[in-house]
Formats: C-alpha cells, structure tokens, sequence
DNA sequence: AGTGAAAAGCGCGCTTC
DNA sequence: GAAGCGCGCTTTTCACT
C-alpha cells in the first residue's frame, strides 16, 4: 500500500513537495525534535538529560543544546514543582470573578500588579466578558477565604464586585499546565 | 512587640506551649525545612540539590531524603516545564464556563474523565455556582477554539451551555501555579 | 534522624565529522 | 548542526554519630 513513487524510475527530485505540512520547521522555527523536548519536559521537568536525549532521538549533547536554546528563546519559561496545596494546609480552592469600575488606567494597573503577590494566589486571568479579572487561590479554612475576598478584592478601590465560587475538583489537561 | 516571655526570669520549662504555631511540626507533619524545601521547588524546580540543601540549611545528603519523603508523601505531585504556549503556536487562551444537564452520574463522569485528555485543555476545574465546569484551553487560532468549544463541548450530550471567555492575560501568583 | 565521605552518574565544555 | 570524548561536579549510597 506504498511506494507509488518506486514504480517511477529515477531519483525524485530534491524539491519534491507534496501538499500538507513540511516534515520538519514549523513556522515558529520548531521543528519535530524541538516540540518532543518541549512535551517530554512538560510531562516530567526532572527528566535526565540524556533520557531526553534518547527519547527524542537524539545525542545528548545534542539534547542539551536544544533545550538551552528552548529556554534561551523563552519557549520553555522555567520549572516548577506541582505542589499538592492540601498538604500545605490549604485544603481550599475558589475562583473569584472580579468587576472593575470605571477607573483610572493606573488603578487598575495597581490592582493589576499586587494581586499576583497576595498570599494564597495561584493565578491571575485578564479576561473577556461581563467579568474583567479571575483570580484562582487557596486558603486553609472558608473563614480564612472569606477573610481574603473581604481585604483584598473587596475593599480595593478598583472592585466593584467579587463572585466567589469554591473548586470541588481541579485535573491538569494532558496539554501543559 | 515580642518576648513578653523574656521578663520573666528563669529557663522556660521544654513543655511550655503558648497558643500558637509550634516552631516545628505542623499538624500535617510538615516542619518549617519542609516548607522552604516546597517553595524553593516552587519556584525553581531544577534548583540543584546541593543549592537547594544549602538554602535550607541542611546538608545535601538529607536534603535529598527529604524531597524524596516530600514526593513520596504526595506533597510533591512532580515538576513540569513551563511552556509558552504562543511559542508553540497556541497564542491564544480562554476559559469556557459548561453548564452541565441533568443527566446520570456516568454521563457527568464520561464527560469529567474525557476532558482532560482533549488537546488543548490546559485544565479542568470543577465548580460551584451557576456553571458547572470551567475549562482554561488555548488555541491556535479563533477559529480553532470555536471548533474546540463547538465539537467537544456544545456537542457533547452532557452540556447544556457553554459561554467562552477570552484570556487576555494569564499572570502566575507567588504561591504555587 | 541527620551528617560526612566515597563512588557512581551526569552536565557540559571542546573537538571532529 | 550533530555526535563523541573527557573533566569536573552533582547526585546518591552507606556507615557512623
């Protein structure tokens, strides 16, 4: 079920290109090997160099180059451990959908940037829609969560409303984070 | 504001417990090396063993023992590279709120255990409040994630509604993910 | 349980194809 | 751009405190 071209005679040439995607560089300027790092390291960050190396295909030398040069291009950001918050004692997730009044750019801008930093936030999204900001955090009891919307979103100047909803269950994709 | 306790004269007995966080200890048997351990995996999980001894201040060899007690405990879930998805040719990030029907609980669990896996799906969680489900995806294009949202979720039998929200911005918090 | 020294394995430079 | 070699360092094990 192969090898209509063997029936031609000749050497194919070179520049042969059949319709559909190039077998190596992506626009982006990855290629196959670079993609397979990059999901190989997403899956397990701690993963041997040469380990990699062989799982890709590749020499570890070779290997090491490509994910310096992954990182250098800032393709993969850093590593990080997943953390199980509950053995923290932070047994508690919610997602705090936040309203922004018709402020300032820098107020909004200071919200911006000092939530990040808030004790128990593990995410911050800018998102479209009837909500401008949801916050993803932690906190070790509901009191101590009710404590956190009170101080931090509701009091700022920039809120005009907070909407908590608790997370029952949170499941990492298959894709990344 | 401290050392109430110095005036008072002589050597505290070994038992005194004032209320309080112990220095050491947690309820969840977790002392404070374990914490710092935790965090600075955090936030550098390839943060070399010997460095990571030396900010403890704890020799390397137990050190290690501990990370290796910290994973085995499940408090370390593992370490994943943190990939800049619009390097990968997925520049584009929402959050899709599902509203689940009144369907059989093997219908809601087909629906919990296949989402995960779809490609693109960077997480899952479960919520409380009018949505049922919160879906953080990327995409490549719009198109792509209309495609995403109109194939997996508007079609699928457990879904009942499902409103896109654009991510505009997507900042990491201090503690953890 | 925590530490220190010794052995094994890895990271990472340089050189060659 | 990719692979092989070699040194230096890190990781990891083991006996000891």
């Amino acid at each position: 079920m192969d090898s209509v071209e063997e029936s031609y005679s000749g050497v194919m040439p070179k520049d042969r290109r059949p319709p559909g995607p190039a077998p190596r560089a992506a626009p982006d300027g990855l290629d196959e090997v670079d993609r397979e790092l990059v999901r190989l390291l997403a899956a397990d960050g701690r993963m041997p160099n040469n380990a990699l190396a062989e799982a890709a295909g590749i020499a570890p030398s070779t290997c090491l180059m490509r994910v310096r040069s992954l990182r250098d291009r800032g393709v993969i950001r850093g590593f990080h451990a997943d953390v199980d918050l509950g053995a923290l004692g932070q047994p508690l997730q919610a997602l705090v959908a936040v309203r922004i009044g018709a402020h300032s750019r820098d107020e909004i801008n200071r919200f911006r940037t000092k939530v990040p930093g808030l004790p128990g936030v593990l995410s911050l999204f800018h998102v479209s829609g009837a909500n401008d900001y949801l916050l993803h955090v932690s906190a070790a009891s509901p009191d101590a969560l009710r404590e956190f919307v009170l101080d931090h979103l509701t009091a700022d100047p920039a809120v005009v409303h907070a909407e908590t909803s608790l997370i029952f269950e949170h499941v990492r994709g298959a894709s990344g984070a």
